[in-house]
RNA sequence: GCGCCCGUAGCUCAGUUGGAUAGAGCGUCGGUUUCCUAAACCGCAGGUCACCCGUUCAAUUCGGGUCGGGGACACCA
């Protein structure tokens, strides 16, 4: 469904395959492409089709850390049975020793392989050298996005669902960024038309009211107390000199003075929230080009804007759209897809290989015209991806906080930041798919607690950043990779987080492939589960008491070391340095995915 | 009525572009702290993956249909 660019891509009989991008899968999948190969030239394999070299993760231990499908799926164009095919490969193994412990055949035709744990380990090297940059990618391979977010309208204070986009937004371009894209964060400022006369009427009349003169809000104007606010500003910027002006030119100064302060608001929110963007562009500054006309002429003549009934139409219809859609009403406005278009033309204009746009979900029926004018400026339709953002449900200890912007009272984002800070709010709106509902519960993001999902993730980063710290307080060297002692992390435990550390850059792929960061945010959570049990079964410094000790203990890995927790574990300098390692390289995938979701990675807590 | 999203444990949700005995968190219940941060850890229980049909060696995953929930429909933005 969603299409995009990839990397990675290699030839083999003619035909691309994607390839995995950590260290260990590359390893195996390039000792699975050799054997076919090998099998293949001693016309074991005839391999007229090619199937994805994927690899699993298998759900039990005894089926190895990785598992390969392959088999079953020559299996039909080689016309052999799944478990001949798997038993072909592997006596076709020319590296066999070197890469695997123990490679296997199971039931329907699975090759189950277990990697040598030093293949696993030396993905720790790979983290220390690369550091913030372990995770990376060139999916993207340069190639220009820009990417749009949030761009409410500057008429009133952002709301809780804007928070939402903006976290995912912000996600999203740092993801792109770190699959190597070149990233452009815009927002596009709805500052004409319709909903901007209506602030300034809004705002009128609340200013004529502080004056003493009766006034009503006008249909479909803004209730916000913040509107009363503004207009109290208004009284006291230019006092009473509104009232003596007619009308529309009151309420035009009323307009102006609340689109600067709103969106003033605006862009101090944000800037509170962490968010950034490198552009921001002005509808109004749009129009005053008078560039919509000279778009709409510029498609009139090749027949894709016509007239009809006295208004003027786009042909997205000719282009998937299920009809055509009006661009210029009759009364002569146009409508808010003329501004789109033209501000859409003026993206890909600027060179953009691919604009991702952030919309709330309500807004879905929109992507076909969209994906129209993408299309009849000669674009492919998937040159516009749009990501979908769904309602935020406010819970306050399990019960529904009231919503609605309709009455003018509306939880704003400033209330949400204030009462759950930053960090929490972004990790809560980058904790499900963007285009799923999402329950968010105040009191549960405030609390300091294992049910918080932020500070779980957190604490895990602050707990081993404690122990580098107490290190250092007791001099105790902390190693580079390369002087460690990595065979002492063979055992499960060190084993399961290495595995889990060099998933991590396929993680990113696939979450900047799919636009979907939610991904890294379990990814985190996963990660700082293993590392919660790890420190708690493992010592990593040595007790103060036992540095001298030499007492009799159970030995490492057994069944009565496991059991009786962590002091009991024989720990000598070199396991410590060992383990130095393994925390450190945890440590620096924990902050690297944090900082990926624009959160902190504290130190302490 | 036409598109869109969704239906997985009591609740909230993952499920690696079709794989083996479907996972996590929360909640319930029970346990763990002289020692690097207990904001942590361990254990128990909990499932016809809404339902039917199809494609396949293999379907929670793909296709079709049914039921149910949400959102949406404009010469509003």
């Amino acid at each position: 469904m969603l299409q995009c660019p990839v990397k990675n891509l290699y030839i083999f009989n003619g035909l691309e395959r994607f390839m995995p991008s950590d260290l260990v899968r590359t390893t195996v999948v390039d000792a699975l492409q050799d054997a076919l190969q090998r099998a293949h030239e001693r016309g074991l394999l005839t391999l007229r089709s090619m199937p994805l070299l994927t690899l699993d993760l298998p759900k039990r231990a005894e089926w190895g850390d990785l598992a390969s499908t392959v088999a079953m799926n020559l299996a039909s164009s080689e016309r052999r049975a799944p478990l001949e095919v798997a038993q072909i490969i592997l006596d076709n193994m020319s590296k066999r020793e070197a890469i695997f412990d123990r490679v296997e055949i199971a039931k329907p035709g699975f090759l189950n392989m277990t990697v040598k744990p030093k293949l696993w380990l030396a993905v720790l090297g790979e983290i220390e050298s690369s550091g913030a940059a372990y995770g990376r990618c060139d999916l993207g391979q340069g190639r220009k996005v820009l990417i749009e977010f949030v761009s409410a309208n500057p008429t009133g204070p952002l709301h809780v669902g804007h928070g939402r986009g903006a976290a995912v937004g912000q996600a999203l371009a740092r993801l792109l960024i770190a699959a190597g894209y070149h990233v452009v964060q815009e927002y596009y400022i709805n500052d004409a038309g319709r909903q901007m006369k209506l602030l300034g009427a809004s705002v009128y009349v609340r200013y004529q009211e502080r004056m003493g003169r009766a006034a009503s809000l006008p249909e479909d104007g803004y209730h916000g107390e913040y509107i009363n606010d503004v207009a109290g500003l208004v009284a006291d910027r230019l006092g009473d000199a509104l009232l003596t002006l007619p009308a529309p030119e009151a309420e035009s100064r009323c307009r102006d003075l609340a689109y600067a302060e709103l969106l003033e608001a605006i862009q101090k929110d944000l800037k509170e929230f962490g968010i950034v963007f490198d552009s921001w562009y002005s509808e109004a500054g749009q129009s005053a080009t008078g560039v919509v006309d000279q778009v709409l002429n510029e498609l009139r003549t090749r027949a894709l804007v016509f007239e009809e009934d006295g208004a003027l139409w786009f042909r997205s219809s000719v282009y998937g759209d299920e009809k055509d859609r009006v661009v210029r009403k009759r009364e002569g406005d146009y409508t808010y897809l003329a501004a789109d278009i033209a501000y859409h033309r003026d993206k890909l204009q600027r060179g953009y290989d691919l604009l991702i746009d952030v919309w709330g979900a309500d807004h879905h029926g929109y992507i076909p015209r969209m994906q129209a004018v993408v299309q009849a400026y000669g674009h492919p339709a998937d040159r516009l991806r749009v990501v979908l953002v769904q309602m935020v449900h406010l819970l306050r200890g399990g019960a529904k906080v009231e919503m609605s912007k309709r009455a003018g009272e509306f939880v704003t984002m400033r209330e949400v930041l204030s009462e759950v800070g930053a960090d929490a709010a972004k990790f809560f709106f980058l904790m499900r798919r963007s285009d799923t509902p999402l329950d968010f519960d105040l009191e549960l993001a405030k609390r300091r607690s294992a049910d918080n999902p932020v500070y779980y993730v957190q604490y895990a980063h602050a707990r081993l950043a404690s122990v580098f710290r107490v290190a250092q307080e007791r001099g105790i060297v902390v190693p580079k990779t390369g002087e460690a002692d990595l065979s002492l992390l063979a055992d499960a435990d060190s084993l399961a987080l290495v595995r889990k550390l060099s998933a991590y850059p396929s993680v990113l792929e696939g979450s900047a492939a799919a636009l979907e960061p939610h991904r890294v945010t379990f990814y985190l959570q996963e990660l700082a589960g293993l590392i919660h049990t790890y420190y708690f079964k493992h010592r990593v410094l040595p007790t103060v008491s036992a540095e001298e000790s030499t007492e009799e203990e159970p030995a490492f890995g057994s069944e009565a070391a496991a059991q009786c927790r962590n002091h009991r574990e024989p720990l000598t300098p070199a396991v410590t340095a060992a383990r130095l390692v393994l925390m450190g390289q945890v440590r620096q995938v924990l902050e690297n995915g944090l900082s990926l979701l624009g959160i902190s990675a504290p130190d302490r807590m």
